[in-house]
DNA sequence: ATAAACCGTGGAGTATAGTCCATGGTCAGG
DNA sequence: CCTGACCATGGACTATACTCCACGGTTTAT
């Protein structure tokens, strides 16, 4: 399959196929080239583009993929190896998610010296609070 | 104040005082320059590189932190704008913990093909569910 | 025959937020 | 007088993840 098909089939970019290329998430097709110089893209590099999909969306970054698909690459993408992955990243998440609650707490207390009981604020027109150090 | 002695009562290193300084969010300080072309730098802007520290704490962007000093700087960082500025930042904060949510919940839930019962690994020599497109 | 639609390569540009470096001037202590 | 610690400027470089462009070749449809 040409790099057009294969960018319909999983709906990233030509350019985002390419870049991948580039930097080694999919392999550079050199080999399966048609008379004409046209790369040919396997059914392998297909799901190995949704793999990085897929991994992207769960957060983790191109190196990270990259390196859960070396493992997986040298069979060692095994439960046991690829849960230990997980396990970071949900720690990640859950130390993410504490930050930005302590944000939002640091932001709507801020906020509460400005408005009254019902939500109405008590000195629109004055400086806001949020400001002072 | 000299730049050394802004970035220790700051925190902020010289480069990121420059940075800031180039790019308008605290002024260039050119009309306050000493006979030997070294720049003196208010107790103003030290509260503002202040503000601009807490904001970005608050996850604010320089772009975003800019936005409100400059209301701040026209007398509009009043109660009113700002907790409107605020209310959207909660809203962001609460929708991108509920992204962080779900995607801990895929990954848990991906992991859990490989877990049994008590957390041990059913199968921790087989190739991981979560690469299975 | 020719235009549209594809393909390849290399390199530049975008956004965010700095960091580092080279060059050269200045200042304070010993 | 000299050295080390400051200061200023401009530009290059980092990381992340693309996106766009120019230039040129190829294929397909009319």
């Amino acid at each position: 399959m040409l790099i057009g098909e294969l960018s319909k089939a999983c709906g990233l970019s030509r350019d985002t196929i390419r870049f991948y290329e580039k930097h080694g998430l999919i392999a550079a097709g050199k080999k399966e080239r048609r008379f004409n110089n046209y790369k040919e893209y396997s059914e392998e590099t297909l799901k190995r583009l949704l793999s990085i999909k897929r991994l992207k969306g769960f957060g983790f970054t191109l190196n990270e993929v990259s390196e859960l698909l070396d493992m997986s690459e040298v069979n060692e993408a095994t439960c046991k190896n690829v849960s230990h992955k997980i396990d970071e990243k949900i720690l990640l998440i859950n130390q993410k998610i504490k930050e930005l609650k302590a944000v939002r707490k640091q932001l709507s207390d801020g906020k509460q010296n400005c408005v009254e009981e019902k939500g109405v604020l008590k000195t629109p027109d004055e400086t806001c609070p949020v400001f002072i150090v």
